[in-house]
DNA sequence: AGCTATTGATAACT
DNA sequence: TAGTTATCAATAGCT
């Protein structure tokens, strides 16, 4: 995988050796990582260097998988147990993992994985489960997203009456003084735009910065929220 | 590093993911044996697929390496236990009982109880998870449907043309003799017992039908099963 | 399970 | 030690 092919050997110079150690360490690492994301799989990562420096790498918990790990080995080639606590021990072990496995497979199921040897009837009922939690999920789901959306609602009616009652005394003030500053209307209307999703404004907004930024000169003129600025009418007015 | 570059995120369908799993892993297990050779560096990788089985590679002893890492982060983390590996044994029942816990609390949750306390977020991760499934179960279940349907249908026409073969037979004997006629209602009545079992496929059919019969009127036997009923039609003929 | 077009990793060099 | 680039290797999508 480079200018030329090498041979699969221990390398003899020292540098070079820590070099790539060091490259394909990395290289190994993010083959680890994309594994275990992609497929869904517990991986884990261990390495001594030959000075004897540790490198490693779990996708999720490294004693968990390690634990895994001693369980699995040990329930496949049975190591010294002579002990009768241990032996009692691996009695209710395999009892808990006959019940890990039956509820990996269930949720497999459920995912839809491995369904292939169920018969109608089996599928009909599974299919029937997913409905019926399918149908909560969404049920809780439109709650909470109700909940949310007329939370933020009152928020915003609170803001609005607020700046009602800001732009009252901007009268005022205007009425002793002169000139008024700015369209406050226009700042609520911003407001009201701005409550039901913001996520989505400002990451637009950000976007079409990056885009106008690539060519355009002045750097500091960001978009940035205009609706967010409340105080400048204050500031030159008073 | 293929046709088309994909992104790092679980591969949604199954048998891709398995094929990809296949693939890569024989790559991270090639990658890591070439790392520990060139590099003289100890390696160890342990995996664990989503059903639970486990792969593993060692450049060397994969106990002296994991006893070796053991021994490492003991002396990073906590100096006062006995024994690394005792400890992980000890913690055996431990672990096992997380696990389950785990796996009892995601079936939970899919079956669409305990989700008060998910954030929305949460709960369109839950509700996509469950769509997904759901759509695998119901593919699943029609395709075997299907191939029960098309199984009866090849049988029943078999039966049919047997029954033919049967009738003519008859009409020769008749116009031989004067013989009285078979029943050949009561063939046609063994043929239908005779089709497999699973009486319960009229419920069953119903997604696969209800493609086709979006204005079925009959809320309870929508789309029943009149494919199957293969026999009348020509049944009293003789 | 194989086959390639592509992307990705990396050996040599700077 | 880090960055660049010419090559080799791994693999995603198909068959």
């Amino acid at each position: 995988m480079a200018r030329e092919r090498i041979k699969i050997k221990k390398i003899d110079n020292v540098t070079a050796r820590q070099v790539t150690f060091s490259k394909r360490r990395k290289g190994l690492f993010k083959k680890a990582e994309e594994l275990a994301v992609l497929c869904d799989v517990d991986v884990a990562l261990i390495m001594f260097s030959a000075t004897g420096k540790l490198f490693q790498f779990a996708s999720s918990s490294m004693n968990a998988i390690l634990a895994k790990y001693t369980l699995h080995s040990s329930n496949i080639e049975r190591l010294d147990q002579p002990s009768l606590e241990l032996q009692l021990e691996d009695s209710t072990s395999v009892k808990l993992r006959e019940e890990i496995s039956q509820r990996t497979n269930e949720l497999r199921r459920m995912r839809g994985e491995d369904i292939q040897g169920l018969k109608i009837e089996d599928l009909q009922q599974l299919e029937k489960r997913l409905q019926e939690g399918l149908g909560r999920v969404i049920g809780t789901k439109s709650e909470r997203v109700m909940n949310e959306i007329t939370g933020l609602q009152r928020k915003g009616d609170q803001l609005i009456e607020e700046n009602q009652k800001l732009k009252q005394k901007m009268e005022m003030i205007n009425s002793k003084g002169k000139a008024p500053v700015v369209d406050v209307a226009m700042e609520l209307e911003n407001l009201n735009d701005a409550l039901p999703e913001e996520g989505q404004s400002s990451e637009s907004v950000t976007n079409v910065c990056s885009s106008s930024n690539t060519s355009a000169p002045p750097p500091e003129e960001d978009c940035s929220d205009t609706s967010l600025k409340l105080g400048p009418p204050f500031s030159t007015a008073g």
